[in-house]
This record gives structure tokens, C-alpha cells and sequence, in this order.
DNA sequence: AACGCAGTTCAGCAATACCGAACAGGGGGG
DNA sequence: CCCCCCTGTTCGGTATTGCTGAACTGCGTT
């Protein structure tokens, strides 16, 4: 069914990427559980189409250049991050704050689109950054929108613990998440970043399903203080929904089944 | 020798890059030259491993998450962007200018690193722009640097016309790379885009190989104004030595051979 | 010189990749 | 309702391709 020679080539990359920054051939074969002949084969291959990259003088692997532009293509056909680009420009001057457009993926949150804070030094971009779920924001609101189902296998599984804010008490988890789908917004405060916080809403597209969520981040002392904390809130929530509309989603077509 | 299926693989994703941002098995097929049961085991496998994902609705295929993780990946273990970071910032500080850095691959220069200008509204993060070598000065300056054989078969191949003052002339191209060598940078006037300018000086590593270029881009009636112009060249290239000297390259260990 | 280590090549073989045929589902038209 | 078309998915037989043990090559160290 699957192509074990693919599936081999995949798990080499995903070793380069996690091992790196260089790796030879025979640590290769053992972190993979191949014989060397083999992954030699494939790190030809791999090479061949510029995703993996030989040192000359060492003869070490390393990623390639084809993978960064793979990347930049995956943001460029991402419906949800073309889209979501000028609706995050707009919500960043409106509140202030950095926003992050980011999706579902295994039990973490990947940032696919960040528009930066219209006032300050210099910030860093962090497209590609993956964070714990129940750590974020972003991470509640789309699961909170999200299938039941993948509300209770989420839950089930591993809590992070990344800073002394972060929840693990399944109960609490729970009970923000109905808490999301009553006022529509997520709420971060810590979790994920000791002085950090976040507000963030669901995104949905022309089916009703949940396709990312969308929101601002910012420092704890500016963010969740009342009254701005609300009014950012509205915003968010606005933003999303406009967000959604421009992906096709109506009124009324939120859904929660599989 | 190569392994067929992986090669089949990466069409697909190429395949999905281009011509996005759907595309059903059928036509993948067709695009790829194989048959539609192959492709749709090889479009399950690079699922499972996150590379693509398949729209619900529509049954079509588009880029996944993953790719998005390797893109990054390669950006943090790539010694050459990594080092880059503090030099392109330091950079952009003096210069006043927005830093760009990137390395060679097939035809095209690959921007891994954009530090931004200091001053200034809206910027749009170039990094994972592909470039083709003759219009700009990064380009320029890593084949200038370059194996002779590099030089004659990219002299040789597409030159691609960005603009009017795009040069597809291959004697005005190599007395511009005789220059490159002479003075130790590179000059971009116009050739990639209207009204933008560049100035770039190429990276060597332990080894003596040129693995990239550091240069600075902005508009050219600021860039190309003497004395700023030759203050900014003396600036680039000392920068572009000391990242050189970072990697490990010593005062005399630039090479042109193989 | 000998040794060890790691990237690369070789060749035999069987397992896996491949693909024609068929199936399943959805949409459109009569 | 029936038929047709199209496209994603499944199935099973087979041969080609991927796999790997053995050997080779080159480099660095003692």
C-alpha cells in the first residue's frame, strides 16, 4: 500500500532535519535501520533532486535547497495563508500586535503566515514555528472547532509542560475549550511563552470545517488588560470571521463532525 | 542507481509546486507519465508523511505541512544562513539597506537569509527567492568566484531578460565577472528589477569554495550614487571576509578549481 | 606499512513497485 | 429513474526494481 522506498527517503530527511546538520552514511543507516547500500541509493537520489546536499570534503548529507523551495511553495498554494494575508495586516494595525494565521498539524500548531507588529525593534519571523496545541491559542480555537473526535484523541495524548503556566489538568483543558466555542475566542496566557499572550479565533472554510485559526500575540501586561483585552477579542473574532467568509464559509456553516 | 520511485515522488511534489494548488490523481498522472493506480500510492505515502495533504471535498491533492518544516529545517542547518544571521543584521545597520544572502543552485540564486532595511515601511521577506544568476549582483558574485567550468556552462545556458537592462550579451557578461573578480564585488543596475540596485561580494568557506553571497539591495538613485556606491562596496566585502572568515575560510584560501 | 573507518560499487535475488482491469461514488443529462 | 462520464481507489499477478552482503576505494591515524 504505502512505498516503502518513499516512506525510507522521508525518514532520511526527517533525520537530517532533527539530526543535523550533517550526517554520513553509515549514521544514516542505523538512525533509519537500513542497510548502507541502500540509504546510499537513496541519498543519490535525494541529491539527484536537490533536496539533499553532499559536503565535499567530508562526505557528509545535509538538507538541499529544493526543500526551502517546496516550502515557500506549499505557503504559496496554502489557500488559507494566501487569503489570510491582508486580513492579518489589517488586524495588526488595528490592535497593534504581531498576528499568526496557523493550522492543525499531528498535536501541534504550525505558523503559516505572521504579519508583524506595525510599531518596534526588530522582530522575528516565525513561519514554520510549531507549538503544543494546549499551549497556544491558536491551538485551543482550532480545537475547539474541531471534530469531536480529535478533541478527545488530542486530549488523550501528551500535555507539554513549557512554562509554570502550562495546563496539563485535562478537566481545565476541557472546560476552556467549551469555553472557546461559547465566546468564540481563545485565550493564552503564558502557556507557551513565560510574559506572553494570545488571543485567537477559529478560521472555517466553504464546507464548515476548521482550517486554521487566526490571532494576535503579545506581551502579557498589554494584551489582557480589560478593556483591551475585550476589544481585541472582537476584533480577533471579526477578523476570523471575515477570514472564513473569504474562504467560502456562510454564516451559518461551522461544523464539528468528522 | 537512482531509486525510480523516489524520483516519481519528488515529481509529484514539483508537479504540485508548479502547477498548484490542486491536482487530482488523473492529471498527476498524466503530468508525471505514470499510471494512476502509482500515483495514488505514492500521493498516500508522502500523505502519511505529512509532504501532502488531500482536500476533503474535492478528493485533489495539494503540498502538506511537512514541507513547510523541512523548508525551515534546511534554513537552521544550513551553516552558511546560520552564520550569516549577526553579519546581514550588522550589515543592514551600516549600509542603512536591506541585506540579502544566498547561494547557487542550478541557474538561479536562492536568497536563505534577508535581514531587513532599519528604516522603512512594509517589507516582504525574500527569503526562498529564486533569482536567475545573470540579473543580480549576488548571482554575479558566486559565479565570478566560482569553478570555470561552472562559469562557461552557465554563460552557456538560459539568460534570462527580467527587464531592459537584463544582459544576454556573453561578452558584456564576462567582463563583468572579470571585473567581479578584479574589485571583489558585484554590481546590480536595474537587470532583475526596475528602479532596484545591488551590490554583493561572494563566501568562502574552510575549504576555499565559494558557498555563497552576501550582498545589499535598494533603490538604485540611492545605491549607485557616488561616493555611497564605492563606500557600500568597501562595506560588503569586508562583511562578506569576515562571514568568510567565520566559516572558516583564511586570508588566502579562495580557489576557482573543481 | 598496516589498520580502521566510512563512503561507494557490484551483482544476485526476491520483494516490492507497477499497472491493467475493475470498482465505487458523484455529478449531469435525458 | 436510468445511463453515461469522470475521477479517486482497490485488487492481484508479475517482472522489474529495490535491497543488501560482500567487496572496493580512499583517507586518516598509528
Amino acid at each position: 500500500m504505502l512505498v516503502q522506498s518513499v516512506r525510507r527517503a522521508a525518514s532520511i530527511l526527517r533525520e537530517l532535519a532533527a539530526a543535523g546538520p550533517r550526517l554520513g552514511v553509515t549514521e544514516l543507516a542505523e538512525r533509519v535501520g537500513v542497510a548502507k547500500p541502500t540509504v546510499h541509493a537513496l541519498l543519490r537520489t535525494l541529491e539527484a533532486e536537490g533536496m539533499v546536499e553532499q559536503d565535499a570534503e567530508t562526505g557528509k548529507y545535509r538538507l538541499g535547497s529544493s526543500l526551502l523551495l517546496l516550502g515557500n511553495a506549499y505557503l504559496d498554494t496554502h489557500e488559507l495563508r494566501t487569503r489570510s494575508v491582508t486580513w492579518a495586516d489589517g488586524l495588526a494595525t488595528r490592535t497593534g500586535e504581531a498576528v499568526w494565521v496557523a493550522v492543525l498539524t499531528g498535536d501541534h500548531v504550525l505558523v503559516v503566515h505572521h504579519a508583524f507588529r506595525p510599531e518596534g525593534a526588530v522582530q522575528i519571523l516565525e513561519v514554520g514555528a510549531s507549538i503544543p496545541w494546549s499551549t497556544c491559542a491558536l491551538g485551543k480555537a482550532l480545537v475547539a472547532a474541531g471534530p469531536i473526535a480529535d478533541q478527545e484523541r488530542l486530549l488523550a495524548g501528551e500535555l507539554p509542560v513549557l512554562t509554570g503556566a502550562s495546563v496539563t489538568d485535562r478537566a481545565e483543558l476541557t472546560a476552556q475549550l467549551e469555553q472557546v466555542r461559547r465566546v468564540g475566542y481563545a485565550v493564552e496566557d503564558q502557556e507557551s511563552t513565560l510574559g506572553d499572550a494570545g488571543i485567537a479565533a477559529p478560521v472555517f472554510d466553504r464546507s464548515g470545517h476548521v482550517v486554521g485559526a487566526i490571532g494576535i500575540v503579545g506581551p502579557v501586561e498589554r494584551l489582557l488588560v480589560e478593556p483591551v483585552r475585550q476589544d481585541h477579542a472582537v476584533t480577533v473574532r471579526e477578523t476570523a470571521r471575515n477570514l472564513s467568509r473569504d474562504l467560502g464559509a456562510t454564516r451559518t456553516s461551522h461544523r464539528r463532525g468528522a
